[in-house]
DNA sequence: TCTGGGGTCCTCTCTCGA
DNA sequence: TCTGTCGAGAGAGGACCC
């Protein structure tokens, strides 16, 4: 999702040249936000903060009325706020926003095979083979476009160019409403004065340490000696950057994509020292990763935690199981083991359960647990977690329980419960 | 003035076996 | 039998992405 306001946007004219391109880069503009005045017309113009208005959230996405505040995406809500009080602030709606993104990915197959979704709100699309069918790269950049407004009703930015980091770097450019073509024989020139913190990989640290060296541009990498760029950022990422900095990007867009990893983590409300209540969200987060891992027909071998606590310094513990498994219960005490061979005591903002190394389902999950039976398991620990913590706790945790929360979890303290 | 959630990838350290 | 070395794999932490 793009962070900026629309300022330095850079378009093409409909008929750029578009000489030894065949990759497009689609991002749909402030996505979240559009979806909400989609559905509610009369948002359209106001600025908006897509994100939970209270306890600890963050600003999941704004309109670019409420960036011109400078407003941005992973901002706390209540940051955001201050810089623009007359902000309407509205709850995300996940679900929804993932039924417009696939009717928007629809309209990307319908046009090539080769789609790659990145995330809810932008694809890379390889028209290489489908030219005959709807012409150049331009003109189904402007197909694209045209389709997305008129069938969806949102907007948004493509970028059109020889190579997946390039295409990626031009829509950004374009956003918002644009299309910013780059030829293949204008791609160096088209990076060279560009700042390094615009290239895909390189965030904050990254920039930081290529900066206080002096290199600045993509040029200046492209310029610099392998052993600087080696001490600044390492030798993978260097290896990269020096790649991309050159043009060359021999990725292809892929259409399937393996998951390596399945998890769930939620920040309280307010912070807890209640180590029983702690394994318990362990247990609950545990049930919740293997639901999915059972839907998607996955069993890990390696569990693995994380806790951050009040200062947010954050600790991670993982272990190998000796069986793989897609079972609730063997996931959450492994999570709870390994949380017991934490020492540190200071209250917790945050748990996290994690199933790594993930693997076919071939043997002892699925078949030994059905959703029902693990249900019933789940309903029976939170009536156990009521008659701990109270009953006004009830339709809270089932609510989570069942995944129809979101946002921060409610310890009992917050509701002085206990 | 506080810092979400769900991921991937990389680096470093440690352990273990050959 | 002891010591050193090397590579593989596991584990921890961090950076980055949207």
């Amino acid at each position: 999702m793009g962070h900026g306001d629309g300022r330095g946007r850079i378009v093409s004219s409909a008929d750029a040249d578009d000489t030894g391109t065949s990759i497009l880069h689609v991002d749909m503009d402030a996505f979240y936000a559009a979806v909400e005045v989609l559905d509610d017309p009369s948002l359209r113009g106001l600025p908006l903060i897509i994100g939970a208005p209270d306890g600890r959230s963050v600003v999941s996405s704004a309109s670019y009325e409420a960036r011109r505040y400078g407003v941005r995406a992973a901002m706390p809500v209540s940051q955001a706020i201050r810089l623009c009080p007359s902000a309407r602030v509205v709850p995300p709606h996940f679900h929804r926003y993932q039924a417009v993104s696939r009717q928007v990915m629809g309209i990307f197959e319908s046009i090539t095979p080769l789609v790659e979704p990145l995330s809810v709100d932008e694809a890379f699309l390889d028209v290489r083979g489908v030219r005959r069918l709807w012409g150049s790269p331009v003109q189904i950049a402007r197909l694209v476009r045209e389709r997305v407004s008129d069938e969806v009703g949102i907007t948004c930015s493509v970028g059109v160019a020889a190579t997946k980091h390039v295409a990626k770097m031009a829509s950004t450019i374009s956003k918002p409403d644009g299309m910013l073509v780059v030829a293949a024989s204008e791609t160096q020139d088209f990076l060279d004065p560009r700042p390094v913190r615009a290239m895909w990989g390189v965030g904050p640290k990254a920039a930081e340490a290529l900066e206080g060296r002096g290199i600045r541009t993509i040029r200046d990498i492209r310029t610099s000696s392998i052993d600087m760029l080696d001490r600044a950022v390492g030798p993978a990422l260097t290896a990269r950057l020096v790649q991309l900095s050159r043009g060359e990007d021999a990725r292809a867009v892929e259409t399937e994509r393996i998951e390596k990893s399945i998890g769930h983590e939620e920040t309280f409300d307010t912070d807890v020292t209640d180590r029983t209540y702690l394994r318990a969200e362990l247990l609950r987060l545990a049930d919740r990763v293997a639901a999915r891992l059972r839907k998607a027909g996955w069993e890990t071998s390696t569990v693995a935690i994380k806790i951050r606590f009040d200062d947010f310094r954050t600790l991670s513990r993982s272990q190998t199981l000796a069986e793989p498994t897609a079972v609730g219960r063997r996931i959450g005490e492994a999570a709870q083991a390994l949380f017991e061979q934490i020492d540190r005591r200071d209250p917790v903002r945050l748990v996290g359960v994690r199933a790594e190394k993930l693997r076919p389902a071939g043997g002892g999950g699925i078949g030994l647990w059905d959703d029902d039976e693990d249900w019933r398991r789940v309903e029976g620990a939170v009536d156990d977690a009521v008659a701990r913590f109270g009953s006004a706790m009830i339709g809270r945790a089932r609510h989570i329980g069942r995944g129809e929360g979101r946002g921060a979890a409610q310890h009992p303290k917050a509701h002085g419960l206990d």
